[in-house]
DNA sequence: TGCTTTTTTTATCATTTGTTAAATTTATTC
DNA sequence: GAATAAATTTAACAAATGATAAAAAAAGCA
């Protein structure tokens, strides 16, 4: 067996020389697989739970990718096995984002999919990930023939609708430092995955106000 | 027949003489009959509209009711017939309103009700009100056994999840003078039916601020 | 109608957040 | 490992919004 001693190491902003006990934290996002992601939502009976399992197709694509585009109408809709994801509206010469998803979520444009229409929002991986890819119009036949499913999907809805209001409710009425507390006690994984710029985006706020607010709490 | 002349009355801020001609602008908000309010969210067979209608009830309250309150488990959801409502978070020593329904809309305390748990939520009658009562028992009940009905359930939940969603992308990325605007554009009854203090709460500044704003337009 | 209360506006000053630019740190690439 | 690019921080000033108080207008009421 062979030990690389280093000299030093930078971790987590602080140098500790390899004589120091070092406690690690370790930085490790567990995947999620298909069943555990459908449970989450709503117990199916095992029945249901299969045909909406046989609709979906595991895909890989690397960090960077768009896997939905603004202004079209999407044809399928995602839940994240590994990986982390932001949504994000087209500015003049910036972009605005408004969502992170992660292992567990679901990736969907509603205004696309509800409406038929020409979603508004782009999604772009922030790390290579690992989706469940699962047609719309699979998703619609099941809805349509499977009482679980569609109480499944209702359900689902209603719980994206509770988290979409507490966030409006906190950007209402809570100040920029208040909402970047709430977002480090409730989501630091986010914070440490995501680059700060987009994280000041989902707050409503500038780079620089993040950065700013960040010395202050130091 | 009788008539009445008046020496002059007040109307839209300006006060007319008997002699002038008024071209009235009728502030008249229609009623909405139950059955308009479901189809507007999704188009049931008739045999589930049917068993949805048999279960609702109408019920009458003043201006200035509480019908549904923060802290508590709420047994029953509403439609609104005819008055216009909203739903406010207690603050220390003001409120904050972030949600205005009226005619056609539905007044459900989502967390209350998904999650049976208590809500965060006043919502306070701002017009004397006819709403049609829906106890959440008896949804669940149909929601688990019509599959259109729990269809047109997860549909509401779904364009709810939109329109929450593009106040919160308004609010993070718009300045409230801008938010202001696009209110009196899409929502103009909203202005001319509810006092401006708590439409300032909803955009998510101070009364001083609208007021400020609105100096600027003219 | 006149009185009282509530709502809205106006004014002044304080605080928060935005803008721009430069410096610093971190990550990427050859 | 040095060079380059990208991300983050810092600084100085500008603009937007908040807080408080007072004035004005509107609404409610006896």
């Amino acid at each position: 067996m062979q030990f690389y001693l280093l000299s030093s190491i930078k971790f987590n902003n602080f140098i500790v020389n390899n004589k120091s006990i070092i406690i690690f934290k370790i930085h490790q996002f567990l995947k999620m697989d298909i069943s555990a992601i459908l449970d989450q939502i709503f117990q199916l009976p095992q029945e249901s739970k299969k045909n909406l399992l046989l609709t979906t197709n595991l895909v890989c694509y690397p960090k960077g990718h768009i896997i939905l585009k603004a202004g079209k109408v999407e044809s399928s809709i995602y839940f994240i096995k590994k990986g982390i994801v932001r949504a994000y509206i087209d500015e003049d010469n910036s972009d605005a984002t408004f969502w992170f998803g992660k292992e567990g979520e679901t990736i969907i444009s509603m205004k696309s999919y509800v409406e038929n229409q020409n979603g508004y929002e782009n999604i772009e991986l922030l790390e290579d990930c690992e989706l469940y890819e699962l047609k719309t119009a699979d998703l619609d036949r099941l809805f349509n023939s499977d009482i679980h499913i569609a109480n499944w999907g209702r359900k689902f809805a209603e719980r994206e609708l509770i988290k979409t209001e507490e966030r409006l409710i906190s950007k209402l009425f809570k100040n920029a430092s208040e909402r970047y507390i709430d977002l480090l006690k409730n989501n630091p994984e986010l914070i440490q995955r995501i680059q700060l710029g987009h994280i000041a985006s989902y707050l409503g706020i500038t780079q620089v106000s993040l950065s700013r607010i960040r010395a202050e709490l130091k």
